[in-house]
DNA sequence: AACTATTTATAAGA
DNA sequence: TTCTTATAAATAGTT
């Protein structure tokens, strides 16, 4: 449809083939759109040029994800849902894992015990056991150093109150100012009666 | 382009309409592949009817996975990835709870207390200690009807041996015949072993 | 599904 | 690239 026929195979001359690729790319692009409006069918167009530009088009009435969910399903080729059944697999092993743990979790805290054997029930008791001890061990730990800390902090405050009542003992007029302790640590108080409280 | 000029709007006639679609269908993909070959050019192309049927066009040297691939790239549009980042976010959701409970899990087992305050340490405490008790509960009900078993079995072999013997008596022939008694348990020894090592 | 009168697309040239 | 134009190709309406 020109001046010549041609025949359908690869132009060997560069411009000619770049003219025509940008010819028939539009012509190729108005048909789409013609189509798309004469006969109510949806189109979806992707060129590429041999140098990388692309030039796409599809319908208004579609978007190119929707063609292509479409395009997934009545061809049963699939796309991206190879790359997404990888993600989907990992989920699965993920949520097994999770599984395993919370019933790990539920057994070392005395819960479904029932579908576990003797042994296990024992391996559990041990576990538990062993971890309790470890658990008191680091509390005894903390409490010393507590403990340790609370001492030290005391005898502060008594020096400084034994020094501000020799203080005013020798210098009466200070008293006329709202002198007081400032404590180091102003939550003590609150931590010593959670202490108790717990 | 045929025996009258149409306007390009929307075939009324529905006849007139599906002949003409696939008319033009035919001569899109045509201009597809043409366009393919002459210019080096990537095509694709999918073309839905009115009435759901498919029709595409893919170019042979890229398939049309690489060439959505590639249409992303260039056009900064997102066709799965999308998707793909629910999944990726649904994956993170799920590993971070996962290593949540491995935390939990460590610190019932005495593991990792160190960053624990004396609070939580105290829950964890609590949470073991009850746990163990479930655990010891459960194992001594296991116990007792192990042994309520055990008695029994024990009971029944007792009597099938008395039975026995004053069988061998009364009949002294039987005993020609290797005649034994069958456990109703064939792991009864093993159980009790197992108990013992525990 | 063919036919064919026309319209449309486009190859080559400028 | 764009315009021109002769010609090939596509196709609308008909059979």
């Amino acid at each position: 449809m020109g001046r010549g026929k041609i025949e359908i195979k690869r132009i060997e001359n560069v411009n000619n083939r770049v003219v025509t690729f940008s010819k028939r790319r539009n012509g190729l692009v108005k048909k789409a759109k013609e189509i798309t409006v004469l006969c109510d069918a949806k189109v979806a167009l992707i060129v590429f040029a041999s140098n990388g530009k692309m030039t796409d088009y599809c319908c208004p009435s579609m978007d190119l994800g929707a063609m292509l969910d479409q395009f997934q399903k009545l061809s049963g080729k699939k796309l991206w849902d190879a790359k997404h059944e990888n993600l989907s697999n990992e989920i699965d092993k993920i949520k097994k894992e999770n599984d395993s743990l919370q019933l790990e979790l539920r057994h070392l805290k005395g819960e479904d015990i029932q579908s576990l054997n003797l042994k296990n029930l024992m391996a559990v008791e041990h576990a538990v056991e062993h971890g309790l001890d470890k658990v008191r061990d680091h509390q005894e730990k903390m409490m010393v150093e507590e403990n340790r800390q609370l001492s030290f902090q005391l005898q502060q405050q008594e020096m400084e109150i034994a020094s501000n009542a020799r203080g005013m003992m020798m210098r009466d007029h200070d008293a006329q100012f709202g002198y007081r302790v400032q404590p180091i640590q102003p939550n003590l108080q609150e931590k010593i009666m959670s202490l108790v409280i717990d």
